[in-house]
DNA sequence: AACTGCTACTGACACGTGCAAGTGATGCGT
DNA sequence: ACGCATCACTTGCACGTGTCAGTAGCAGTT
């Protein structure tokens, strides 16, 4: 009973002859012993442990997110993966700390990298990364190693162009546009904002008025408003359901009727958005479905598969249809 | 230039005297070669790894459970430790999975584990426990061990209690409770209905009328709202901003104004709240110094200090006043 | 000259695993 | 009886660190 003859019969290797007997032997022992092997020593040796990371940029977390996180730790829970998630507070610490803390076995960039920190990553030898973001470009001199970068923002993009398929399709032509500027969000905002204009440009309507605030704060809310009653603006998008929930207010203090003079639509469908006034329309997404490609990927690259599924560029979003819109 | 000569170098282990010409020797060559260590032999050789874990079982992620992951996330950093969570689906695979893919310095139990569960964890010699449950028992025949177990459900009793203290500042005798059944929320929900009752009781109030819903529908949350008109009721302590916010529906249906004819108080002060119409008046948590308390516990535990701070029962809920109590 | 004390370093080991290579025993064919 | 193949193992190394014990060189003391 050498360490060796053990570790096969633990790792049930292919190709080794072990006759039942001992391997049940083996097993009995493991079990009354309560072993369990060192994730540190496996790591070492492997070169990478069973641990898949996020990392997520510090900002508002809100039940989407949560809900995409859970889908995350289920997927890859049956590949035998176990993630994690890092929030990352930019400018506190580098990102950089998270893999000198673990060897992951991937990395998921759940929200935006900058340059430097890209290149940290892919420096870092981390086999795979999958990112939300479509900013992220592989490192010129890095390519090849293995390193493969699957992008899933196409995502949040559908959803923003499933809200202005909506309006359209309920008889809307003259159209807002809410976004924010937060900075924590810029990169997310910044794509919805594009894919909506993009979707409303391509229903042939006249360019969309577009209302940057810095929250959804009463106040920048109300003004806008204000703005399209003049404008003659019927339908209104939002960057999610906390600053539709915002115009739903703001409408009923400027006296509209919503859906009747201005129709509102969201996007994220928070537990919150039904009991809103009217109940809110809004857009899903659908966070098993995302999860489920983004662990395929993660499965393709660390089985050394070449072919790491095609991105589909929609399917990830779903109208959820209530009466503010 | 042995490798000894190096490490003590980069660690500037002390009681180590080294010249500062070969000290810079070693640094240029580390800079040049772009040196980094291996997380996993490092981990290997310590015992334990950089990381603190916290773990929490799916369900419900919202603004308030995000902002606390982002305070402990900033917390640990700057004690040079990386925190990750990993959220745990129950039924799936078991939560010791983690453990086994990662030799945390410290594990941060964020929501209920079973008993099981919590032996399994004790055994696996983690040294530090943080739980946030009160269920959270230390192993009779493992305790002693270095393992310290912490407790910290008491910011979201005392929370509950400041609803209930609100409403009897501003003069209501007669007030309601509602409550989740939700199985992935119960621990909370009971630890939050316990401790408002409680408070009730101190404050001299006669029992209040607890109202056990499934989810925040409207329709279960329509019939309480009736029962209340019947009962007398003029207060709602509700379990979260989400229930309130559904009440504030409710009544608004039932023609009841608010606060006058019903007062409500959420819990968590989420971003929407403050779009509720009427603004809605809730407990916030404050998640820095929830984490400054368990980034403490965690530090003084790992520096084999056996005095850890005590907890502090209040301070870490504060009331957010608007318009709906 | 022998001893002591200090500096500046080096050698060697241990952590626990996974795996390539080797080894003795047995069975089988000729 | 001998070669060969297969079985059931074992030996031994490597992964990259942190640290203990040791040691050569040198100055100063007795």
């Amino acid at each position: 009973m050498s360490r060796a003859t053990v570790s096969y019969v633990l790792n049930d290797t292919p190709h080794q002859k072990i006759p039942q007997q001992t391997r049940e032997r083996v097993l009995e022992a493991a079990q009354r012993l309560a072993y369990s092997p060192s994730p540190a020593a496996r790591s070492l040796r492997n070169g990478r442990s069973d641990l898949v990371l996020g990392v997520l940029k510090v900002g508002p977390i809100g039940s989407v997110v949560g809900a995409l996180l859970n889908a995350m730790s289920t997927r890859f829970g049956t590949d035998g993966l176990t993630f994690a998630v890092h929030l990352h507070s930019p400018g506190l610490r580098p990102v950089s700390d998270v893999w000198k803390a673990v060897t992951p076995a991937a990395v998921v960039v759940l929200s935006g990298l900058d340059a430097a920190e890209q290149a940290d990553l892919q420096r870092s030898g981390t086999p795979v990364l999958v990112s939300l973001s479509p900013a992220f470009t592989p490192h010129p001199l890095l390519d090849g190693s293995g390193t493969r970068v699957v992008c899933v923002e196409y995502a949040s993009r559908a959803a923003a162009a499933l809200q202005v398929e909506h309006l359209v399709a309920t008889g809307h032509r003259r159209i807002a546009v809410v976004t924010l500027t937060d900075p924590q969000v810029r990169q997310l905002a910044e794509g919805r904002l594009d894919a909506a204009l993009e979707a409303a440009h391509e229903a042939g309507l006249p360019a969309p008025h577009v209302v940057e605030v810095a929250d959804d704060s009463p106040q920048a809310v109300a003004a806008a408003v204000r703005t399209w009653q003049a404008e003659g603006v019927t339908g209104v998008v939002t960057y999610n359901d906390e600053v539709a929930m915002a115009v739903l207010s703001a409408a009923r203090d400027a006296g509209l009727r919503v859906p009747e003079d201005l129709a509102v639509i969201g996007l994220d469908d928070l537990p919150a958005a039904r009991s809103a006034q009217p109940p809110l329309t809004t857009v899903g997404l659908d966070a098993e479905a995302l999860a489920d490609f983004v662990g395929r990927s993660v499965a393709a690259v660390l089985a050394g598969d070449p072919d790491v599924p095609e991105e589909p560029t929609t399917g990830f979003a779903h109208l959820v249809r209530r009466a503010s819109a």
